[in-house]
RNA sequence: GGCCCCAUCGUCUAGUCAGGUCCAGGACAUCGGCCUUUCACGCCGACGACGCGGGUUCAAAUCCCGCUGGGGUCACCA
C-alpha cells in the first residue's frame, strides 16, 4: 500500500498538512506500505524553495518522515511537480487524442462575461462549452498559429458519478453539475486535478488520505481514472480542522503555523499526540499515546466525521503532561536544544550583547524570544499609533481604528515577504507605514511594543528578523484582536482600573509588611 | 444561493455500523476543596450533552424521514 502527502509550497508549513500527514504516515507503516512526500508547485507565481524547505522541516521535526520524495528520491520521481510537466503534457495530449479532453481558447475576458451573465440568470457558474465541440484539427492549427489555449476535460453532460468515500460512503454527483475543468493552464503547467490523478497514478498511489475540501472535486478525479483507463485509488476525506467558530482552520483565527509550535516549545511528540486525537479516538480510549502506539492502532473507521476544533488549551495540556514526564536533566537538554534550533541562541546573543553589564542581564533580551506571546498590557498606549507621540493633537493620538488598520497593513506586508530578513522587514514596515499615513516613529513603536511587550527593546528590524515569521505575525494579531471592538474610551476606563486594582494590591501588600514588623514577625501572611 | 458533507457536555471524544448493560463514560477548560510557605503539579468533587419534530420497535443517543443548525465547495489556487 501506498500513501502520500502532497503539499504545495505556497506558505508556510500548515498544522493541516501535518495533520493529514500524520494519518497517512501511519496508513503506510500501519501496512507495511510506504508513504511518499510530493511537492505540488505547478502554481509558479505562489511556490516558492523557501517555503517547501519549510515544510520539509516542519514536517521532519514533526517526526513525520517521509519514505520516498524529493530530498531523498526514490522509485517513481522526481517527487516535484514542476519536474515532471513533459508527463502532464503528454497525458492531456493524450485525453485530448481520446476525445475525453479538448482546447478551449476563451479568454478571461469571454469567461468573465459568461460567468456574470449566467449570475445575472441565477444559475451556477460553470463553463459553458463554447470551445467543447470545435473541430480538434482546428484546434491545432490555431495553437500552432501561436493562439494561446488551455486543455479542459470533456466532462459527461448526462449521468452522474460516484464517490466512493471510505468513511461516507457512496457520495453521488450529477454529472451535468460537474465543470469542464481546465487540466493544462495556458502557461502549459497542469492544474491539480490533472498532476495529481497522473502522479497519484505513476507512484502507484493507493490510498488517497486527504482534507474534506477536496471531495467535490473527487467526480472530476474519478472522471480522470476512468478517461485514462485506470483503477482509481481508495478515497478516504479527512475531516477538516476548525477554528473556534467552528470555520475552516485559517492563519486569521489561529496560529496554523508548524513554525509556531516549533517556537512557542511544543514537544514533537506532544504535537503528534494532540492531532492524533482529533476526528479520532484510540481503541481503549487512550489520550496519551506515542506515534508508534498511534501506528500499531490505527484504524481508519475510528475517524470522527465531525471537524474538530483546534484546542490550544488542551495541547498546552498535553505537553505539560510530556514535560514533567522529564528527569530534570532531560527537561534541561529539551530546552537547551530548543534554544539552540535555528541559531537563535547566538542570534539573541547578538542582540543581547551591546545592552547588557551582567550575564544575568540576557534573560531580560532573551524573554522576548522565549514565549508565545508577550504581555503588553503595562505599555499598551504605545499601541494606539500618536499616543507616545507629542507632535500630535489630543484627537489622532487616541485611534484605536487607525492603530488597527496600521497593524492590519503591517501583517499584510510581512505576510507577503518572501525573504525574512532584515532588509525586508525594514521596508514592509516602511511601507506599511506609508499606506497607513502614520509618524514612522510611533509606527515603529508600536511594532515593538506589540513584539517585545515593552518600548525599550533590541533593534526592530534585527529582533524581528530572529523572532521569526510564525511568532512575529502570532503577536500582532493578538495585537489586532484585541484593538478590535475596543473604543479609545474604553481602553482607557480599561487602563485606570487596572492601575487602581495595582495600587491597591500594592497597598495592602504594604500594610502586611508593616503588620509582620510590629508583631514581631509572627505575622502569617494568610490572615492579611 | 446550487451542490456536497456533518450533528453526544463550551471544547476533544466513548457509545451509533451489529437498538436494551447509557436517567450517556473519559479528557480539556471552568468552579470548589485537599495537599502546600506561594504558585504550579497531584488528588478529590461540582457544573455540563444525545439540536428539534415525526415515525419504526416491547425498547432508540443508536434505525428511517423531515426540519433546523454548522461546515465545505462552486478559479488558468491548491
Amino acid at each position: 500500500m501506498r500513501v502520500r502527502i502532497a503539499p504545495s509550497p505556497t506558505g508556510d508549513p500548515h498544522v493541516g498538512t501535518a495533520y493529514i500527514a500524520l494519518f497517512n504516515l501511519a496508513f503506510a507503516r500501519h501496512h507495511g506500505g510506504q508513504f511518499i512526500l510530493r511537492i505540488e508547485d505547478t502554481d509558479q507565481r505562489r511556490s516558492s524553495t523557501e517555503s517547501e524547505q519549510a515544510i520539509l522541516d516542519s514536517l521532519r521535526w514533526c517526526g513525520l518522515q517521509w519514505d520516498e520524495g524529493p530530498d531523498i528520491g526514490g522509485p517513481v520521481g522526481p517527487y516535484r511537480q514542476s519536474e515532471r510537466s513533459a508527463l502532464y503534457r503528454e497525458h492531456a495530449d493524450l485525453l485530448i487524442a481520446k476525445g475525453r479532453a479538448y482546447r478551449c481558447f476563451c479568454t478571461a475576458e469571454r469567461l468573465d462575461s459568461v460567468r456574470a451573465a449566467q449570475k445575472a440568470a441565477g444559475q451556477d457558474w460553470r463553463y459553458d462549452g463554447h470551445c467543447r465541440d470545435l473541430d480538434p484539427a482546428a484546434g491545432v492549427a490555431r495553437e500552432a498559429a501561436g493562439e494561446t489555449c488551455v486543455v479542459r476535460l470533456r466532462m459527461p453532460r448526462d449521468g452522474e458519478t460516484a464517490v466512493p468515500d471510505a468513511l461516507r460512503g457512496a457520495v453521488i454527483y450529477e454529472n451535468h453539475r460537474v465543470d469542464d475543468q481546465i487540466l493544462l493552464k495556458s502557461d502549459g503547467l497542469p492544474t491539480y486535478h490533472l498532476a495529481n490523478v497522473v502522479d497519484d497514478h505513476h507512484m502507484g498511489i493507493t490510498h488517497v488520505i486527504r482534507a474534506e475540501e477536496w471531495i467535490n472535486s473527487t467526480p472530476k478525479h474519478i472522471e480522470l481514472y476512468d478517461a485514462f483507463g485506470w483503477d482509481a485509488p481508495v478515497f478516504v476525506h479527512m475531516p477538516l480542522l476548525r477554528n473556534a467558530d467552528k470555520s475552516k482552520i485559517s492563519k486569521r483565527k489561529n496560529p496554523v503555523s508548524l513554525e509556531y509550535y516549533q517556537r512557542a516549545g511544543i514537544l514533537p511528540r506532544a504535537f503528534v499526540n494532540f492531532l492524533g486525537q482529533l476526528g479520532y479516538s484510540m481503541p481503549d480510549e487512550r489520550e496519551v499515546f506515542t506515534l508508534d502506539d498511534f501506528v500499531a492502532q490505527l484504524d481508519l473507521s475510528r475517524i470522527s466525521l465531525g471537524g474538530p476544533v483546534f484546542d490550544l488549551a488542551k495541547l498546552r495540556h498535553i505537553n505539560g503532561l510530556y514535560l514533567r514526564e522529564l528527569s530534570p536533566a532531560d527537561l534541561a537538554g529539551e530546552v537547551a536544544s530548543w534554544r539552540k534550533e535555528d541559531g537563535r541562541d547566538a542570534a539573541v546573543a547578538e542582540l543581547a550583547r551591546e545592552r547588557m553589564e551582567t550575564l544575568a542581564e540576557f534573560r531580560d533580551v532573551e524573554g522576548i524570544f522565549a514565549s508565545e506571546l508577550v504581555d503588553w498590557s503595562a505599555h499598551c498606549g504605545h499601541l494606539l499609533v500618536g499616543a507616545a507621540s507629542k507632535r500630535k493633537n489630543k484627537s489622532q493620538v487616541l485611534d484605536a481604528k487607525r492603530s488597527r488598520g496600521y497593524f492590519e497593513a503591517v501583517i499584510a506586508a510581512l505576510e507577503g515577504l518572501r525573504q525574512w530578513g532584515p532588509e525586508g522587514i525594514e521596508a514592509a514596515l516602511r511601507g506599511a507605514v506609508a499606506k497607513a499615513d502614520v509618524q514612522v516613529g510611533d509606527g515603529f513603536m508600536a511594532v515593538r511594543v506589540a513584539l517585545a511587550g515593552r518600548p525599550n527593546a533590541p533593534g526592530l528590524f534585527e529582533m524581528t528578523t530572529v523572532l521569526g515569521r510564525a511568532l512575529t505575525l502570532a503577536r500582532l494579531r493578538a495585537v489586532v484582536t484585541w484593538l478590535k471592538g475596543k473604543t479609545s474610551k474604553n481602553l482607557f476606563e480599561q487602563r485606570r482600573e487596572q492601575l487602581a486594582r495595582e495600587l491597591k494590591a500594592l497597598d495592602a501588600s504594604e500594610a502586611r509588611v508593616r503588620l509582620a514588623e510590629q508583631s514581631g514577625g509572627r505575622f502569617d501572611p494568610k490572615e492579611g
